[in-house]
DNA sequence: ATAAACCATGGACCAGAGTCAACGGTTATA
DNA sequence: TATAACCGTTGACTCTGGTCCATGGTTTAT
């Protein structure tokens, strides 16, 4: 499909995902025998903007998801340890979760406070 | 304190709290019968700093913090909503957490698979 | 065949959340 | 009493993750 049906049926904006694709993170089939050079997407690009669109929310850069969906590719190091990449990541992930926990429990108090003792009582 | 026991203390530059403090997150006991112009923080304002963080983890921004501590008071409309306010924050941030908790799965099962099928077997 | 809808690129611009540096005043310590 | 360590303000700068615009080519629908 090509970026703007991708687009409208995921929400990202074509903008967005051509920076995705600069990022390495999303690849279109460029090229090949096409007289134009008109992006053509995978069906499966729907699945990767939508793992993009979690990560963002978990926190994580595009930079991090550039390492990780490109199966490592991105980091260079000869000696890099995915495995220890991944340990890192996951482990941030959880912090952020407990924090996104406890800050959801003080709105939630703080809601019944407010139900409970109104500003404009009737 | 002063900011620079309180910076230590919760682990936030002096930068960011001197930021958090312009935008209203935040108050020191500012003048009174002070000779130099130092800021004195209250005991409590770790707990806040810890809240802010807390809330920047779950994906709140810091002007929507500043409606919230400062018990709506930044939020100028007559007819603002508080309880309306906080249900929308609420259902953000609660949206967040399950994105993060699907991109945690997605995660850990790629640990895993890597550590199944590992680049450089012995 | 012509207009509407789509696509590409490049570069400028934006918001959020800081950081950093320069300069000068204050407090604490050796 | 030096001198280090601290504090304040201002303004510039950074990074991330985009958006917007201008210009020009391509498809699609009428």
């Amino acid at each position: 499909m090509r970026i703007g049906e991708l687009s409208r049926r995921v929400g990202v904006s074509r903008d967005a995902i051509r920076l995705y694709e600069r990022r390495g993170l999303i690849q279109s089939e460029a090229g090949e025998a096409k007289t134009n050079n008109y992006r053509v997407y995978p069906e499966d690009a729907v699945l990767t903007l939508e793992l993009i669109r979690d990560a963002q929310a978990a926190g994580v850069t595009l930079a991090d998801l550039s390492i990780l969906i490109g199966q490592f590719a991105a980091a260079d190091g000869e000696d890099f340890d995915g495995d220890a990449f991944l340990a890192a990541k996951i482990a941030e992930v959880e912090a952020r979760i407990d924090q996104s926990q406890r800050f959801l429990k003080t709105l939630k108090t703080t809601r019944q406070a407010l139900k409970d003792a109104p500003k404009n009582p009737a």
